[in-house]
DNA sequence: CCATCAGTTCGAATTGATTCGAACAATAGG
DNA sequence: CCTATTGTTCGAATCAATTCGAACTGATGG
């Protein structure tokens, strides 16, 4: 009796991506406004607006890790989020300034609506 | 051999639903974000926005009816768009002042984006 | 080194949105 | 009246998004 352990050494080789955060001019409005279309992910951006930069722990303790880790994605993809690593945490914060200047009043619509 | 021909004359009782639109204050930005979330939606909304009113079929007429009616009833009950009816044929147009006024910046955010 | 912790990735299951045809109501026009 | 047209509603099928457990990477700290 073998106990059968699938090790799967070459498809994880692209694991932990350094920012696939779009950069300023290549945000775009279609993907933010499908990030924005989630419960999880609103609370999210308007958690961070109202608290400046958090870790993923603060910010969905409740969900399960490959959940959130889906909407980190998300958000990340989207450009609404940025991250920043601090040892083993990701520490998030809203690109304010980089939505303001690309969509203003959007934020604002969507924080204190 | 008889054809059968079901008769569901009860269930209709709800045609035709007289305005389903929200009131200004009754627009919520979930719904709007829901509602712009689709690619036929947003085109829809910059469509509106360029041109003015227009007909269901100026709209959208390569699409089957019952899915463009699916998307005229999102778009109406986010608050997006009001209908108003001349003859058989319905106009739409996008609420333009309800949503600068409620949500500043969205609109020009989404149309030129 | 080794165990632990934070977050990612994969695969599969569930859930939700979209799409279409058919039956329908309501209006328009002969 | 009778027929054609416009858009709605229902039901079912299809497609996309969400969710979760398990395996994994990389950093931390004894």
């Amino acid at each position: 009796m073998t106990t059968v352990t699938t090790v799967r050494s070459v498809s994880y080789s692209c694991l932990m991506e350094t920012a696939e955060e779009p950069s300023l001019a290549a945000i775009r409005i279609e993907a933010v406004l499908a990030a924005l279309d989630h419960p999880l992910r609103l609370r999210v951006v308007r958690t961070l607006a109202a608290r400046g930069e958090m870790t993923c722990q603060e910010l969905l303790p409740d969900i399960t890790k490959s959940t959130a880790s889906h909407h980190w994605g998300v958000l990340r993809r989207s450009g609404l989020v940025a991250q920043r690593r601090e040892g083993r945490y990701l520490h998030l914060t809203l690109r304010r300034d980089d939505l303001d200047h690309r969509f203003p009043g959007l934020l604002d619509a969507v924080v204190h609506g």
